[in-house]
DNA sequence: AGCATAAGCGGACTTTACCCCGTTTAATTC
DNA sequence: GAATTAAACGGGGTAAAGTCCGCTTATGCT
């Protein structure tokens, strides 16, 4: 009775899955991923459209999924690794070092990222960016009654700058220039070091 | 030489372009932004589909379009009007009459602005707030080289919670809650009182 | 093994943004 | 006021996301 509860995934299904991920990751490095169409994917994956649609749901889903590994292992690095980005520092230092992690993690994956943004998604990118941040401005010493406000608005300062379309060109497949997330680092650095001093 | 200028507005095209936001606004006021599809405006204006689209290009375009008129009133404010808003208050005092007032902005305009944004358009809503954040930063004794990364981190706080998908819950046409611009507006003063003290 | 059934599958269908291009018309010139 | 011409117009055509539903099959039970 290895499974008592819901119903486990049927092994085609699985197999499937894993052969449209395969199949996605291919087609992106081949030609970016606006040219991944469900159309396409199921094509080149050797299945039918509503096989594509019952995996995934929609088509940021398929960026999603293939998000969700490394999303994982950041996670990871957030709530168990070493300090400062793991428990240990405090607030102020892990802000820091949040900042500079995750900058670092939207400048490596921004193409997916964007591409798992598209068309109405009710799902962050991560909810982790903001409870996180939420939880460490908790620590600090500024006023209970601004915390709300202030998490949203560092949420979107740090994260804003990937996702929204306008600070990169979306047509070409063009990264943030490299200083871009240099400069992102140093003005979040400013910003919480100046936000949590007394 | 015939003209000195390009080419005046024909006559048609102005009377129609009048008539197809006349017509865009009732439809967002009577069902939504969403039920403005690009077919059912030319059919309701009583014009042809590829009429709509040589005027606005896009439909996020035709969004735009209603936007640009307080758009500009906005910026006359912000340029020419009274302090602190306009010039003469000194640039913190600015900055923040500058997030009060975009916000609320923002939240009046939300579903046009969220409509505006459908789709791979490379215009930001106004790339105005980036320009006068960078203005105002630079005259602050905050250290040059943070001025850029700060800039765009400052605009996308201020902007991002009404342009990110996931903060409006996008399915219903539910509008930022009362608490929402006040707890930015909040925010904001916050960030930018404890970011310009020396 | 045989059966029942929930899950998976596929592809036709619908919707909507956007394109194309032959036709019409306003503005200008003589 | 007729001719000219560049712009505006219309609506059918295409592409791609997402839906539907009848058919197929893996799985667990007996």
């Amino acid at each position: 009775m290895p499974f008592g509860k819901p119903r486990p995934e049927r092994a085609d299904a699985a197999r499937n899955r894993e052969r449209l991920l395969e199949t996605a990751r291919a087609m992106i490095a081949e030609h970016g991923a606006e040219k991944v169409t469900m159309d396409a994917l199921a094509e080149q994956a050797g299945l039918g459209k509503g096989t594509v649609f019952r995996r995934f749901g929609t088509r940021a889903g398929i960026f999603r999924a293939l998000l969700d590994d490394d999303e994982r292992r950041f996670q990871e690095q957030v709530l168990t690794g070493p300090p400062p980005l793991g428990p240990g520092a405090d607030p102020a230092q892990r802000l820091i070092a949040y900042g500079h992690a995750r900058t670092a993690f939207l400048a490596d994956h921004y193409l997916i990222v964007r591409a798992s943004l598209e068309r109405r998604e009710p799902r962050w990118v991560s909810g982790m960016t903001l409870s996180h941040i939420r939880m460490l401005l908790g620590r600090t010493s500024l006023p209970p009654s601004a915390l709300e406000g202030l998490t949203v608005q560092l949420t979107t300062a740090l994260e804003g700058p990937f996702l929204l379309p306008h600070f990169l060109t979306d047509q070409t497949p063009e990264p943030p220039s490299d200083t871009h997330p240099t400069l992102l680092s140093d003005g979040w650095r400013i910003l919480i070091e100046r936000l949590v001093r007394d």
